[in-house]
DNA sequence: GGTCGGTGACTTTTT
DNA sequence: GTCACCGACC
């Protein structure tokens, strides 16, 4: 870049891009030279200063689009950021890569295949795939399926992968025999997975990693052609993908002289929520470290909540350990108090969000889609459910049982899978018998045989079983396999011919029989099985259409670029196929400021509807009133991080995540007993309620403060001192724990400690239940829980941590 | 080879 | 409470 104009002083367009942003935004749109790390608080406006940023270094330091690149995680960031960077630069941002790290390394990875020895048209297998794939390799190797559920096996193979251990040196990392066996199993599962021509979504990013560290020109190839890299959430990148980056960046000049590229990161470690997927804080927390001479900005002043809504989060976020201290403020003033309700159980909490949204709703201070609630695990949901549909109350699920998790959805395209790639075994090993066509474990355990004996694949070793060249088949399934060998070979004539993704997936719809199937059903959920498919078909004839229109106004190639080797053809087959493996997306979250959302499936009357979700959809999103619910010890936090200082951090910044996507009004509320696992269960309230200053909330119901109808004992039996008489002191009392006034360190403090010892046949007194007596225990430590028979009061599962307002007899 | 009923486990999930 | 998987039956 020249130096010449590195600094331009006065020029219009530049002040555009930077005249509306606050110091510290301002400081790193501008920031030019060593990598740079914008520690964007939650709603700092992060997606702006990274946009105005891509427009900057091309306004003002003469970058070129085609050197820069952005990633993001998800693919609704990445389309944001195109659009918003469309906005500002207009058409010349088409030939920058803005994308989620999978699809950056599936782009990278088609170009490259030759290199890596392998075939450009690989399919992309999901967890599902991966499961099953596992479930087949632990099988073979004879695992017993108790003891080595794909589930875990999947679980720790991927955490391998993140961690950037190949399968050969898997064995050598194992600590125990459960890893050693799955270090086999890893062998075993990467044979597999290039035999169907498949990679899973960690393998995308560790072979791109693999690929740049092993082809030195390779990588300097993509260093020399993207001079601005950026990153999006770094909080949440994994080892692999913090690796990826580097190795893209590069660390110092190539022998062929080519520079380190620029880089940007963005992301905010209190607001890491995926640990569990391998996303390590370490990444943001150490980025000083990793590049020793970089720079930090950070970004603290909010746009989008009260401040007492701020100083709520604030006040959560700051009993973690360990970390970057950092205050959100805003300049908009203090806003409503936070509502807290204490309910007697789910229903009566479910009920008063309910009533709630009415009533703002009837004296106009919000419409339905300005409301969100929110909880921590999917199946909170129901009860929500119930309770509007009871009432009328417009609402939307987001999150569960995804689209392209649908069981017909994925058996459709398994079979389009196969047709793209007939090495695609779990694929098509799951379509053999879908619909029934008598082809049974038998039979397939034949081919299958087969197959690994003539190291042949699934496809041909089908084909040897019509030629009846397949020992040990019985004559009916061979009959039953030539069948669909036919059925298979006239769906391929149709992709041959060129024919359009919809209608080869009509075709497969009808010649297999499936669709037939399901019309002939009279249950219920055939008929939306029904429905998920005609959606499918039509998103096919949508993507085509699409990349018809795209390619009629696509923008000049630039000079320097060679058309993408590998890449499939837009709107084909494997581009589909691509898309759908990389866009698990479908249900949209309704937008919550109503204007810009496309109202395509808006049924509801203009005001919208309330928006459902886990605190992890939430993320990134906001709404001007947010129920968060369900804020009692043992469900937020969950269960399995009581005792796990590391997940309780991680149960407190996903706290910190739903304060923060509140606007204006935030409501937190707990139920005395909650049924859990079909079992009512007695949950002390949450910790994190009493992080939350008490001034802060305005506790519009609260528990009952002497212990409810049981027994009027005495509080001897606990630890805690009284109570002082306060608001929170006294939700605190009856919730079935009291605890401290004083705030405590986060972590290890009493409340982690069992406070009762009982064992199945113990009688117990309870200040609210009475007597009962002791059914069974389960967990141990932190996760002690007893299930005690109340008699007339019933049977409750109570958790032991903390202090328990109960004495044993 | 297909179907029914019992057993056990059970977070969160951007791709 | 519910879903997925396995083993016993038809």
């Amino acid at each position: 870049m020249s130096t010449l104009f590195d600094l331009p002083p006065d020029q219009g367009s530049h002040a555009d891009l930077t005249g509306d942003l606050n110091p510290a935004q301002r400081a790193a749109v501008e920031h030019a030279g060593v990598p740079l790390l914008v520690v964007a608080g939650a709603g700092s406006g992060k997606t702006r200063v990274l946009t105005r940023r891509i427009a900057y270094l091309l306004a003002a330091r003469s970058a070129h689009p085609g050197q820069i690149m952005a990633i993001t995680f998800t693919n609704k960031a990445a389309a944001e950021m195109r659009e918003r960077v469309g906005e500002l630069v207009g058409r010349r941002s088409g030939a920058m890569w803005v994308s989620t790290f999978h699809s950056m390394c599936v782009r990278v990875l088609r170009r490259e295949a030759k290199t890596l020895e392998m075939s450009s048209n690989f399919s992309i297998y999901d967890a599902d795939d991966a499961r099953r794939l596992l479930t087949l390799v632990a099988r073979d190797l004879d695992l017993d399926s108790k003891r080595y559920q794909p589930r875990a096996l999947a679980a720790h193979i991927s955490n391998l992968k993140n961690e950037l251990i190949d399968s050969e040196s898997a064995g050598s990392h194992a600590t125990n025999d459960f890893e050693r066996r799955a270090a086999e199993v890893y062998v075993e599962y990467q044979r597999r997975l290039s035999q169907a021509n498949a990679m899973d979504f960690d393998d995308l990013i560790m072979r791109t990693v693999e690929l740049f560290q092993v082809f030195p020109d390779v990588a300097e190839y993509y260093r020399r052609r993207f001079r601005h890299v950026l990153v999006d959430e770094y909080q949440d990148t994994n080892h692999a993908q913090y690796t990826l980056v580097r190795e893209l960046v590069g660390r110092e000049p190539t022998e062929s002289g080519v520079e380190p590229a620029e880089l940007c990161v963005v992301g905010d470690a209190d607001q890491s929520i995926y640990a569990f997927r391998g996303a390590t804080i370490r990444n943001i927390e150490e980025f000083e470290r990793d590049f020793p001479d970089a720079r930090t900005i950070l970004l603290e002043q909010n746009y989008r909540s009260t401040q007492t809504i701020l100083s709520a989060a604030n006040a959560v976020i700051s009993r973690n350990p360990n970390r970057r201290d950092k205050r959100l403020w805003t300049s908009e003033g203090d806003g409503e108090k936070v509502v807290g309700y204490v309910a007697d159980n789910e229903h009566d909490e479910a009920a008063f969000v309910a009533g709630e949204i009415d009533e703002l709703v009837d004296q106009g201070v919000a419409k339905y889609s300005d409301v969100a609630v929110f909880y921590r695990t999917n199946n909170q949901s129901r009860v929500f459910e119930e309770i509007f549909i009871r009432l009328g109350l417009p609402y939307r699920v987001v999150g569960g049982v995804r689209f392209y998790e649908r069981k017909e959805v994925r058996d459709a395209l398994a079979y389009l899978r196969v047709l793209a790639n007939p090495d695609d075994t779990v694929s098509l090993r799951r379509i053999l018998n879908v619909p029934k066509r008598g082809i049974g474990d038998r039979a397939e355990a034949c081919v299958a045989t087969h197959a690994e004996r003539e190291r042949i694949s699934f496809v041909s070793a089908l084909r040897d079983a019509v030629a009846d060249k397949v020992p040990m088949l019985n004559p009916r399934s061979r009959k039953a396999i030539t069948a669909f060998v036919e059925l298979l070979d006239g769906l391929y004539e149709l992709v041959d011919s060129g024919v359009e993704v919809a209608d080869i997936l009509e075709a497969v719809l009808d010649r297999t029989g499936y669709r037939a199937e399901l019309d002939a059903s009279d249950d219920p959920q055939d008929a939306s099985r029904l429905e998920n498919l005609d959606e499918l078909v039509t998103v096919a004839r949508e993507f085509t259409e699409s990349a018809a229109e795209a390619a009629a106004l696509a923008p000049e190639p630039e000079a320097d670029e060679e058309p993408d080797a590998g890449v499939p053809e837009p709107g084909s087959l494997p581009a589909f196929l691509e898309r759908v493996s990389l866009v698990a997306d479908a249900d949209s979250i309704p937008e919550s400021d109503g204007g810009d959302a496309d109202d395509d499936e808006e049924e509801a009357d203009d005001a919208g509807v309330v928006t459902l979700m886990t605190v992890h959809t939430a993320k990134g999103l906001e709404y001007p009133v947010v129920f968060g619910t369900g804020w009692e010890d043992g469900v937020f936090p969950h269960l399995r991080a009581l005792g796990e200082p590391k997940e309780l951090a991680e149960e407190r910044r996903l706290a910190y995540v739903a304060i923060t996507r509140a606007r204006e009004r935030l409501y937190v509320s707990r139920a005395l007993v909650r049924t859990q696992w079909g079992q009512p269960a007695a949950n002390p309230a949450s910790r994190f309620l009493d992080e939350i200053p008490a001034e802060l909330i305005d506790w519009r119901r609260e528990a009952p403060s002497s212990g409810g109808g049981g027994s009027p004992r005495a509080a001897t039996t606990w630890g805690g001192r009284p109570g002082t008489g306060s608001d929170s002191a006294q939700s605190r009392i009856a919730s079935g724990g009291m605890r401290t006034t004083g705030f405590k360190g986060a972590g290890n403090d009493w409340k982690d400690t069992v406070a009762l010892k009982l064992d199945a046949g113990d009688r117990v007194n309870h200040d609210k239940y009475g007597l009962g007596t002791v059914v069974s225990t389960d967990g141990s430590g932190p996760r002690a829980t007893a299930t005690i028979d109340f008699g007339t009061a019933g049977t409750v599962r109570l958790m032991l941590i903390g202090s328990v307002p109960m004495v044993k007899l």
